[in-house]
This record gives structure tokens, sequence and C-alpha cells, in this order.
RNA sequence: GGCUCUGUAGCUCAACUGGAUAGAGUACCUGACUACGGAUCAGGAGGUUGGAGGUUCGAACCCUCCCAGAGUCACCA
């Protein structure tokens, strides 16, 4: 079936040329869906064809129109207002595209492309759970993959984990210190809560250990010294906490021989690390559980730290990269307005950048990916900028498929999120609350009362998850969001529950019907302005979908499925379904219903998000 | 201070990438079928798109300058 967006920008194309003597690129022609007040399915607007033809736009419309409705079987008829040629399809189009996708199980999806692309996203620290941050991380880093997956990718999905380092040494040594032996098991907590516990601990103890320090002899005397002029008391300790931490803490220095140990390869420190961190996976296991994502990659820091000096030897050989004076190695991107970046420290050991280099390189060899995704929040902009700078000048054969899916950070009506202040909104307490909201909702409709223990769990589950899922995922990932918690897990008006419920409705009416074999649908006569309504909608789900492919949009989806399910709502409320008036209505709308089933848990599965059959 | 991003109804978000009278939800007010699921539907009210200029047939969107907020500018990650 042809395009009939493309049919019409390709015959405005012959038909200016035709009239007015130009060329006009097919692509170029701006068309919209007509707007609601006017009659008409799609609009050409004609005011860029003034100039060639020397005429008015309504004159210029009132031509293109009559030529369309002449040379365009499909197009019915048409009307001008002021530049606008309001088009408006035959029904039958209409009728045969909508039995042409009711019978197709991967309407939207598009063949396999033979690209590969990887997505990385989540990438947590060891040392403390998974909280709201990460949660719009793994949301918009696993709905990227499913939809470059749906328009033909072959998607391999990694998360790097932050295993090493000096915060997990913080939450080893107060373990050792404080802990008692205590186990996840002997305290009965989720085991990345266990870890996450001593992480505090850790920094309470040294919170009070930096207090006492401030009042001792050497303390004021570091304050009077270094003290600006018009600095306040807490604010100078603020500032100067990290030197602190550096140069005179006690628990500071038993924490950095931790990580030194550590980094010796010493039996004790690495027996630890590795007894925490498997509680922290654990944990996270069951989080991922709950979300429902899954990897097909993990990439540990602790077996990549030291990648990526190669990839200087590389650099320095072409040039990219400089000795300095003091035997510290860097590359100067002033020319890209990025300055000057370090690149390996004078004692040789590597940063943040130099890592990231050799895993990128590394994964290449892993995989061959042509493109790569990083879903990181907005404040590394900076250094993702960077990374994808050096790859370039160091000529990797992927650089020009690198892109940062970056995301603004959320807020809550309170305010930032905070780990210091203890306003962080924890993963698993967000799940846990949405999930006893529902309950307590499912038990008021009572609507499950003929269902099994575990399918009502299921459901509750299902439901619970789509009202979090949705509230994040229909915000722009770019924009920073505010998140409150009350309307999280708000079950009416705009949100996750509102679409399942458009999907229930129409599996509950599939379930009634006694299904008759032959369909009257193609007999349908005349489509109802509900009815054509939604057919728009299905035709324009494909583009939808390749758009936010073409953008790592998300949102894009969200605004879709959110619409679709509004319009069949309506729908439903207007027209009788398995009572119509005839059996070609019945019929033809029963596969109206099936199609957008379809579009709706299939837009729903890019955006992670579950359809119950009943709730 | 330099660079980047954001600013749209009281609140949370849209606006097909320059198209018609800027749309949804929420909160508030008023209504709806003995009906296939009321987690629904319809109506009302709510706007100088942060401000001022400019570009053009047309600007929330592009340009310039202001205002406000955020991020970032380490031999941290």
């Amino acid at each position: 079936m042809t395009n009939i967006i493309q049919l019409i920008q390709n015959q405005v194309t012959k038909g200016v040329k035709a009239l007015y003597q130009t060329e006009f690129s097919a692509a170029d022609v701006p068309i919209n869906t007509t707007r609601k007040e006017f009659e008409g399915d799609y609009t050409v607007v004609v005011f860029p064809f003034t100039k060639a033809a020397r005429k008015g736009p309504e004159a210029i419309a009132a031509e293109l129109g009559e030529y369309l409705v002449r040379e365009v079987p499909e197009i019915d008829r048409f009307n001008v207002v002021k530049g606008f040629l309001n088009l408006v399809i035959q029904d039958t189009y209409w009728k045969d595209f909508l039995l042409d996708i009711s019978q197709d199980g991967h309407y939207g999806q598009q063949p396999p492309n033979g690209q590969k692309v990887m997505v990385e996203f989540s990438s947590p620290n060891t040392n403390k759970p998974l909280h709201l941050g990460h949660i719009r991380n793994i949301l918009l880093g696993w709905s990227t993959a499913q939809i470059l997956e749906a328009v033909g990718y072959e998607v391999v999905k990694v998360q790097v984990i932050n295993d090493r380092g000096i915060a997990i040494c913080k939450s080893m040594l107060a373990w050792q210190k404080y802990g008692n032996g205590a186990t996840p098991a002997s305290t009965v907590t989720k085991p990345d809560h266990f870890v996450g516990f001593y992480y505090v601990q850790f920094e309470q103890h040294f919170k009070q250990e930096y207090h006492d320090w401030q009042q001792s002899a050497e303390g004021q005397d570091v304050y009077t010294k270094l003290r600006k002029a018009e600095e306040t008391t807490d604010d100078f300790f603020k500032r100067y906490k990290n030197t602190y931490f550096n140069e005179y803490s006690q628990l500071g220095q038993e924490a950095r021989s931790l990580l030194l140990a550590w980094e010796a390869g010493d039996e004790q420190a690495v027996a630890l690390w590795k007894t925490m961190n498997g509680w922290v996976y654990s944990g996270f296991e069951t989080t991922y559980h709950e979300l429902g994502v899954t990897f097909d990659q993990l990439y540990y820091e602790s077996e990549t730290y030291l990648l990526g000096k190669e990839i200087v030897e590389q650099g320095l050989a072409k040039g990219v990269f400089y000795t300095c004076e003091d035997g510290s190695i860097e590359a100067d991107l002033t020319e890209a307005k990025l300055d000057k970046k370090k690149i390996l420290r004078s004692d040789g050991t590597s940063l943040y950048v130099t890592q990231d280099l050799g895993t990128a390189h590394q994964r290449y060899k892993d995989f061959g990916v042509d493109k790569m995704v990083y879903v990181v929040a907005d404040e590394q902009n900076y250094h993702f900028q960077v990374l994808f700078e050096l790859l370039k000048r160091l000529e990797e054969p992927y650089a020009d498929g690198l892109y940062h899916l970056s995301y603004g950070m959320i807020d809550l009506p309170t305010g930032k999120m905070k780990s210091r202040e203890g306003t962080v909104v924890d993963a698993d307490d967000l799940i846990a609350e949405v999930v006893q909201e529902v309950t307590y909702n499912s038990e008021e409709r009572d609507t499950l009362s003929e269902v099994s223990e575990d399918e009502k769990a299921e459901i509750i589950h299902q439901v619970a998850l789509a009202a979090l899922k949705f509230f994040i995922m229909k915000v722009h990932p770019q924009k920073r969001m505010i998140f409150d918690p009350k309307e999280s897990v708000d079950l009416q008006g705009q949100t996750g529950p509102y679409i399942q419920n458009a999907y229930v409705r129409i599996q509950s009416v599939l379930r009634k019907w006694d299904g008759t074999a032959t369909s009257q649908a193609s007999a349908y006569q005349q489509l109802a302005a509900e009815e054509k309504e939604l057919i728009l909608q299905l035709f324009a789900f494909p583009e939808v979908i390749q758009e936010a492919a073409k953008n790592y949009d998300p949102s894009n989806v969200a605004q879709f499925v959110y619409n679709l399910a509004k319009n069949y709502h309506r729908f439903y409320h207007e027209h009788s379904i398995l009572s119509a008036d005839t059996e070609a209505a019945r019929d033809f709308r029963l596969a109206l219903s099936q199609a957008v089933a379809h579009a709706l848990k299939l837009g729903m599965q890019l955006l992670g998000i579950e359809m119950p059959n009943r709730m």
C-alpha cells in the first residue's frame, strides 16, 4: 500500500511543476494533519509556492487542490482556508489500510537493518542502593534499547559497574570497624541497603571526626591561615572538607590504605571487597527484576580501569596527545572549544577519560558495534563532548556513531535530591509505595475478585509500575523534571494505568465476543469521526517510533500511546462495538479495536511497560 | 566570569522541528448511559509562551541583548 503522505507530496511536486513550472522537492512540501476545527485529513501549506507562482496563496491552494483531486484517486475532495489546502482522503483508503494492519502482528516494527548498537545505562556505584535518579536512567536506557530494536537494530544492553574506588572502601572500612560481623542475613536487610548503611555509617563518623578537628588547635590554625576574607566559618569548612579528608583525617587515611591494599591485591582486602560487592549485586538484581530490566553484558570497572594506556600510546603516535614538561599527557581541544584536557597523570596513572577511551575501544573489539549510546545525566555533558572529540581524532571506526543520551536530573517538590542531606528517594521504597497505593485502590474497586492471588499480585505490580514508569517517561529526557511522589501514584488522567485501562477494555470486549468466523468489516460504509481519528493515528505509529529512535526520545512514544488511548476511550464511549447497528460496523470496530490494542501494547512495551489483560 | 541546557495555564507536562484560534492532565466548578469495565466520557473557567528588539507571508521554536534557574569549567569519578 502506498504511503499517502508521500503520495501527496510527490503529486504536489508534480502539480507545482505543471502549474507553475518550478521544481520543488517532495520532501520539502510542508504537510500536516489537519486541525480539528477544519474539514480534512491532511493539510498542505502553500505559502512556499507564492513566489514562483506569483499568485496569492488562496488561488494557488485552489488550483493545486483541483489538480490533486483530478490526479489522485485516493483524494476525495478539498477545501481552502487562507494558504492552507485541506485534503480529504477517501474512506476506502483508510478502511483498506486498517484491515491491512489488523492482520499484521508486527505493525510498527521494522525489519533488521544489519546494524549493531550498544546502549549503556544504569552504571551504578556499588557502595549504596539505587535511587530515583537511577530509575530515570534505567528506564530511559531500557526504552531506548527497545525502540532501537523496533526500528531494526541489533541491540547490546550493557552496564558499567563502578565496583572499585574510594567509595566502596568507605563502606568496607565502616563494616570492619562498626559491623561486628553482621551480614544482610543476620540483620534481615536487603543486601545493597545493608552495604549502603555502612556507607552512611562512615560518613557520620567522618563528620563527627571532622567536627572535633575543627575545634582542635590544628583545625583552628588551618582556619585562621586559609580562610578567605568574606567567607563564613561554615563555608570555609565546607570548602575544606575534601582537603581535610585527604590530608588530616584518620578515617580518610584508613580508607585510602584500604584502597591501596586492594590495588596491591591484598588478600583480605580483596576478599572483603568481593563479599560486600556480592551483597550489593544481589540487591541490585532484585531491583532490576522489579523494574523488569536485564543486561546482555556487564563491564566491571575493576577490570577495565587500567585500560586506555594502549590508546594513549596510539594518541601520542598520531599527535593527538602530547607530553607536558612534568611528564603528564594531555590533548589540546581548544579548537573544538573544549580547552585542554589531561589524559594521563604525571605519575603515569590513568584518569576518568582514559578509562572511557579504553573501554570504548574494548567494546568495539568485543562486539563490533556501529553505534554506542551512553545514557548518563547531563552533569557529564562536558565529559562526553571531550570523550567523543578524542575518539574522533583517534580515528576510531565507530566515532561517528557515538551519542550521549543526556538527561536532566530529578528534583523533588522540596528541592534537589542530595544524598548527603538524606533527601534521596530510594528506588525500592518508591516501588513499594506505588505497589501499596495500587493495592488499596484495587481493593476498593474490587475488579479482581475472580483471579487467583498470584495473578492479582502480578496485575497490581504491572499497574503500579506503569504508573511510576509512565510518569517518568512522558517527560522529554533533556528536561529536568520535578518528581512529586503523590502525583507519581496517580491512576487517572495522563497516566500509565489510564493507557492500560484502554487496553483492558478492548481485551474485555474481545473476551465477550463469540467470534464469528467471517468478517463483514470491509462492507462497512461510512467512517465516524472517532474511527477515522484512530486510524490516522495508527497510520502515524511507525513514523513515531522511527522519530523516537532518530532522536533517542522515548517521551515521543509516551505522548503517542497516551493520545491513542485517549481517543480510544472517546470512541468507546460514543460507539457500541458488540451491539453495533450492523454486522459490518461490529466487525469493523472489532478490527479497529484489535489494531489499537496492538499499537498500545507495542508502544508501552517500547517504554518498558507491561499490559495486563484485566485490572 | 567562560561554555552548555532550561524557562509555556495555579501545579505537572505537550506542541508533528517555522504553519491556522498554543494543547493535555491535575486542582476547581457543572454534567453523562438500566450500556462492551466509571482507572471512563462531555462541558466551564484558566495564557502578553521570562522580557525587549529583529528576521518573514507566518515565530513558543531562528538571530541579538537582557532577566531567572540549573550544570560544568581537576593530574575527582
